[in-house]
DNA sequence: GTAAGTAGTATAACGAAGTATACCAGTATG
DNA sequence: CATACTGGTATACTTCGTTATACTACTTAC
């Protein structure tokens, strides 16, 4: 590295107090827990108020009962959502969010107001 | 439905204005864009400054040559990004961030802080 | 009794996403 | 001269996410 590099690269640690390998590592491990098509739809539907599996299935588009058992199943053995046997008859499911869960709020949030400036843009210029 | 029931549905409506139909396609658009496991990393790593394939490369744990080269060609086409040739002796090529890809930034924020907060807790009861 | 809803499971199969590894031509470094 | 870096490509392989379809057992409504 020569002078000029050198110079160069202490600018930029100067103008950049962010921690990169802390701030990747902080990415790819939301990447991970996020990860999939349907995880984060699913967040959505029950922070949302669906908490039974119908409903749930109904309010994402594209689902399969397959999909979502899988997942939700995931995600109860993750503590991102709490399975109650309601013990009526008949037996009732009910899937509730957890504080963990309403943990993603701001990421979906800005995600969902991503979504709908995308589909402006595309509208006034297609 | 009974009118407990039927009043219930009523006051949720008032006091959720958000069309949840809009939201979840809007999440579903957003997440369509950043499918897979690596656009977000890549977004990232080019928006702080990274420019050259192997300082991306290098930014990036885990990822390989080939996904690389798959993404930035995805996005290149997509307008993520710009693929820019420098004719100097040797040739550089120069990734750079578009305005779309700057969009991106409060989404990557929120992920980035979601997932130091994570660490957090794993640290305080593991 | 029959149709429709609830909460799923079972099975099979497809294909995209991702991994691993090697390689290339050109250039720079020691 | 050997080594290592650059910006990738080629090939082969594996995995697992996802779909499709059917099915169960129970309940409710007509």
């Amino acid at each position: 590295m020569n002078d000029k590099e050198l110079l160069e690269k202490s600018n930029e640690i100067l103008s950049n107090p962010r921690n990169q390998d802390e701030e990747i590592q902080a990415l790819q491990d939301t990447l991970y827990v996020l990860s999939g098509k349907w995880k984060i739809p699913i967040i959505n539907s029950i922070c949302n108020g669906n908490r039974r599996f119908r409903d749930i299935e109904r309010s994402i588009p594209g689902i399969t009962t397959r999909m979502l058992s899988k997942e939700l199943k995931e995600m109860s053995a993750n503590q991102l959502i709490k399975r109650t046997v309601v013990d009526d008859t008949p037996v009732i499911i009910e899937y509730s969010p957890t504080d963990y869960c309403h943990s993603f709020g701001s990421i979906i949030l800005e995600m969902i107001k991503w979504g709908k400036a995308h589909r402006q843009r595309l509208r006034e210029k297609p």
